[in-house]
DNA sequence: GTGGTCTAGACCACC
DNA sequence: GTGGTCTAGACCACT
């Protein structure tokens, strides 16, 4: 489990932090109940201040995608696809921004069902746990 | 052209602005040249400091959405879809990781193209000026 | 005699105005002692204030190359090599800042010289009454 | 890193700024990725206002010559030769602006192309971090 | 301490 | 009246 950190990127180090967990865990290279580093550990790897790991994990647990044990770790959470419908709201309402512009931009609606199909293609026939 | 600030969103104010005016725009209700309101006016109108209407024109302006003349005031810009081949390498980036989401949260392919067409539907026979 | 402007560049119309018959004057297609469009004339065809286009002629003036004859018109004067040596200091000056910023551009000199070859070429041979 | 500031000059201070800096990154006396003076301290040392410098400092950001890192200080961005293809058009055409003006003066070809060898000689052979 | 955002109030150039 | 620039002083998020 291995990342990098862009220390000029406008983001927050702890909303890098919690991106790139975030893709691990959606892209399948995380499985479910499957330990991550510890705070000190990745705070280590990472040269960076425990707090902001610390903080990132804290979001992450609120969203449902990560969980901790205390004296044990923290563990990718099994999916629960009802856990967040708001989430889902959230990500739907970005999705029709995107597209608007896309619109504006004169991007065709073939192209961007092309998109669509290929990131299926990618990422739909992953194994889930 | 109306819109409001919601004070407690967490966005600089001339992020919702810049936000707000741009949705105007993309969704053809702001014409090609047509007249925005000049950074006075709007200060006023939202109550809040001209210099900060003054950021997101500035900021819009050079996102090329809209442009300024001395003396005369702000305008849409007329469409180019030449001038911003890296705005449309972001909108696709971003596209990816949400269709990569929604993969996950075990949104079908079908739900999201179905998205789709419903957007190029409701905007993509609007009249450019 | 012929130029458009736009009112969507940053600069001021004086200026405009000023560079694009500096550019007829430079370029050979005004030659000496032709005359130029009058203050009226000029500001009806571009349909803007006639104090913009004084503004403009008397700038020119100033700067040796154009001459006002009342009652009669504005003329384009003739070239006199001694009389600006200033603006040639400054021309330097600004070719140094140019080329300086270039090298920085990893533009090798051949083809910094490649360009000043082409410039002299294209108008270089051009008459001067 | 030390420069002055003409408050007589007619531009805009921060444009001064931007230009006084941009000359130490491209003349090679700033190295990619050195610290550049903070907001607050620059702000100090020059006895203006720290907005102004954050103005500076940010368009240079947008400009790809320095950036920013918060909590952290502001930096001089490592060259890259694909960033910045407009800005060498840019470049090219007042280039071919001011060449055209020389050849009116009657600068000879000879003379124009000196200048170019000898900024090269005195630029050309920099280290580039 | 750093960059980023915001306000209030001011002056300037342009048209 | 319009956009553009500048100051003074303030608060916030981040590390």
């Amino acid at each position: 489990m291995m990342f990098q950190l862009d220390f000029r990127d406008k983001r927050p180090l702890y909303e890098q932090i919690k991106a790139n967990i975030k893709e691990l865990i959606i892209s399948g290279i995380l499985k479910s109940d499957e330990r991550i580093p510890s705070v000190r550990e990745l705070a280590q790897t990472l040269t960076i201040n425990p707090n902001t790991i610390q903080k990132a994990y804290k979001d992450l647990e609120t969203e449902g995608l990560i969980y901790s044990v205390r004296a044990k770790g923290s563990f990718v959470a099994p999916f629960n696809a009802a856990a967040n419908p708001a989430r889902l709201d959230e990500l739907m309402s970005e999705l029709e921004k995107i597209l608007a512009e896309l619109v504006y931009l004169n991007v065709s609606q073939e192209q961007a069902i092309a998109v669509v199909r290929n990131v299926y293609e990618k990422r739909g026939v992953k194994a889930r746990d």
